[in-house]
DNA sequence: TTTTAATGGAAAATGATTATCAATAAATAG
DNA sequence: CTATTTATTGATAATCATTTTCCATTAAAA
């Protein structure tokens, strides 16, 4: 089974667990973040679904998207000067690069962050309980366009 | 010479350098800025400035803000969820630590982070450019009186 | 069939930041 | 020291796009 597949369902899981209904537009917003790499927007979110539902309201990705980060199926991005961007695959800190150019948004594979929060505490005294660790960059495709 | 009196004379150069003119309200700004830990807001540096200058503006704190950003004399950090922060000491990028509770901002002393760019871009392709790292936790201060 | 959550469309809120402009004062040359 | 120029200040109004709210209509669940 691949993985976006195994991401909806333990998203339908979530939901119907917590007695919430399973409508074709919460499905389809699921598919999205389920097969979506680069962490899409709402508005990118929306303009994806409306393409299988026209009649889709803007306020019904808004409102899903509040839903699925309450039952911590999905991480926030929040950008001070952007709009938030999701990641319903793994909705839990981790670190991202974002292209300064395209926008995208990945998941790098890195291994030399978990010293780091130990690193921290010792050093501050700070009980560390989440991160935002943001790259950002030119991604390798936009690198090739210039 | 103490660190805040080398980093108000450093400031005040590179506005004198660029033609701004030196106005009490500015040697305030930078003084604030060049004395503060905890990486104040444009509210609380204006706070403070009012102390000494009460008829002093917001838009006064606003406009020298965004003219020591551009002379790179200050790093600004911006929140999705809170109001910028500002960096008149470090100009540069660097991680940080957030109380999560009074929401005061430190520089931890850290050495695993120059790897983490090179790994990067060897994992991903990405031509980095700078990084945004936030650590998020209860400061020592805050989890005392807890 | 009944209950009530979810949707769609539009309007409203949000609140930090920016723009405006008359009044003030820093810089500089004579 | 004085006059001139023009950047800066202070007070307020305007902005901005995203996100939230509203409510009548629709449809999921049992």
């Amino acid at each position: 089974m691949p993985d976006p597949e195994i991401r909806m369902r333990k998203m339908v899981e979530a939901l119907r667990e917590n007695q919430y209904r399973i409508t074709p537009q919460r499905l389809a917003i699921l598919k999205v973040l389920a097969e979506s790499k680069g962490h899409p927007s709402v508005e990118s979110i929306y303009e994806q679904v409306k393409t299988n539902f026209p009649t889709t309201s803007l306020a019904t990705i808004y409102k899903n998207v509040a839903v699925l980060k309450d039952l911590h199926q999905l991480l926030e991005l929040g950008f001070s000067d952007d709009s938030n961007r999701y990641d319903g695959n793994k909705p839990y800190d981790h670190p991202h690069v974002v292209c300064t150019v395209c926008r995208k948004i990945l998941d790098p594979d890195i291994s030399a962050l978990a010293d780091m929060t130990q690193e921290l505490t010792r050093e501050t005294g700070f009980a560390i309980t989440r991160h935002r660790l943001d790259f950002f960059g030119i991604c390798p495709d936009c690198q090739a366009r210039q």
